[in-house]
DNA sequence: ACCTATTTTTAGACTTATCTAAATTTATTT
DNA sequence: AAATAAATTTAGATAAGTCTAAAAATAGGT
């Protein structure tokens, strides 16, 4: 159907509209695709051809239906891989995401499903992203950065927005995982750091982490 | 570290070398590829600078030390997924072959290891291939041809040669499985059917069939 | 509205894996 | 041993995806 190339594009111009809420740029593209921009520009023409994206010279593209769901079928087989190699395999969270992003180009309409039929059609995937199901429908959780907090508030934590190795192990380090609850006890106005509590303990975490991890309230 | 189609050349040389137990023209190899000589002279080339081959012009190639390695890493794979696909997803044995020829390129070492485990470290893909370990070693079997098979003799169903799901959907139309016991009742020397008997019921085969089916005897 | 800076596109080139057609080497037959 | 057939390799071309460098279009500042 379409090449691993195609659909690594047409995942990053998904990613991208999400969080500009706006089409995407050549150079936006060439960055998070770690490439070129004149690369970009070639493959944006082959995706137009294919009807993927809508593209006018200059403008930018943004995906076409058929390209949306294209792109969420890729994203929906990420994390399901992803689950599953935490799930089954005993992977940790921050070891996972090079490898679904070879198992991702797998092509098998049966082979998802039955493997979203095995682990139990989970909802979200080790780093609380939402798994589209097989129509493509996803929850968009109402949820928010720790860092928006106020001093007393409280939430539970859903998901986290850098998921780096780095970041990850450092929350593995410090005990903060999916589903604890964490209670902002002070904020320190000056630099944005934050004391928190979570499982009877106090920790000081810097602005960087706070704004890398999401909380649903309650 | 190697290509998709770096790895299918090798493996397709690996099995081509224990099949005719001899080196590997370039015109068998190009039709075991499914494709044309000079592009089968082309990739030899490129896999014996990588010392993957050993080639001597016109003399056709053989696999070095490292790339028999290297097959046999993708066949674990391939035969892993394949006994996954099986054993844990609900496919039928006829349609895990194109599927795994996938999956058997996915990079990451602790991947594999860890499938083995999940999977309880089989010996066997649900063709009755032998899976190889970690290390690279698997059981060669004692197993021949049923059509080997004489008068009156028996053994256990332990294989197939042609894996194809029409050969495939043939057996499990008449309910002939792996771990079978299959008795030759008759031998008709013209065309080399065989009566067998097989879970208490009569089945007459033709030499095809008979000359696809690994027997084990006691 | 013009000039400059930035962004985007085009043009031409490279790599991988493939192809066709022609040339060369090896094998076979008489 | 020469002639022919078969197998193999070479040469040149193509497509996908990338690159660099140059050209063109858009956006911003005064």
């Amino acid at each position: 159907m379409f090449s691993f190339s195609e659909e690594n594009y047409l995942k990053a111009i998904f990613h991208l509209e999400r969080k500009y809420q706006a089409g995407v740029s050549t150079n936006a593209l060439a960055e998070e695709m770690e490439t070129k921009a004149s690369s970009v520009t070639d493959m944006i023409k082959k995706l137009s051809e294919k009807e993927l994206v809508i593209y006018k010279k200059y403008q930018g593209v943004k995906l076409s239906e058929l390209g949306d769901k294209t792109a969420i079928q890729v994203i929906r087989k990420h994390r399901l891989w992803e689950y599953f190699l935490v799930e089954k395999l005993n992977f940790n969270w921050d070891e996972v995401h090079d490898i679904a992003e070879q198992l991702e180009h797998i092509k098998s309409e049966k082979l998802t499903q039955e493997l979203d039929k095995f682990l139990g059609f989970p909802k979200r995937d080790p780093h609380g992203d939402p798994i589209p199901d097989a129509e493509g429908n996803f929850s968009v959780a109402n949820k928010m950065l720790l860092s928006e907090l106020g001093k007393a508030e409280k939430g539970i934590c859903v998901g986290v927005k850098d998921s780096s190795s780095e970041f990850l192990r450092f929350l593995d380090k410090n005990n903060i995982s999916l589903g604890k609850e964490i209670k902002v006890l002070e904020k320190e106005a000056f630099d944005g750091s934050m004391l928190i509590l979570i499982e009877e303990r106090e920790l000081r975490i810097s602005q960087l982490i706070s704004n890398n991890l999401y909380i649903k309230i309650q």
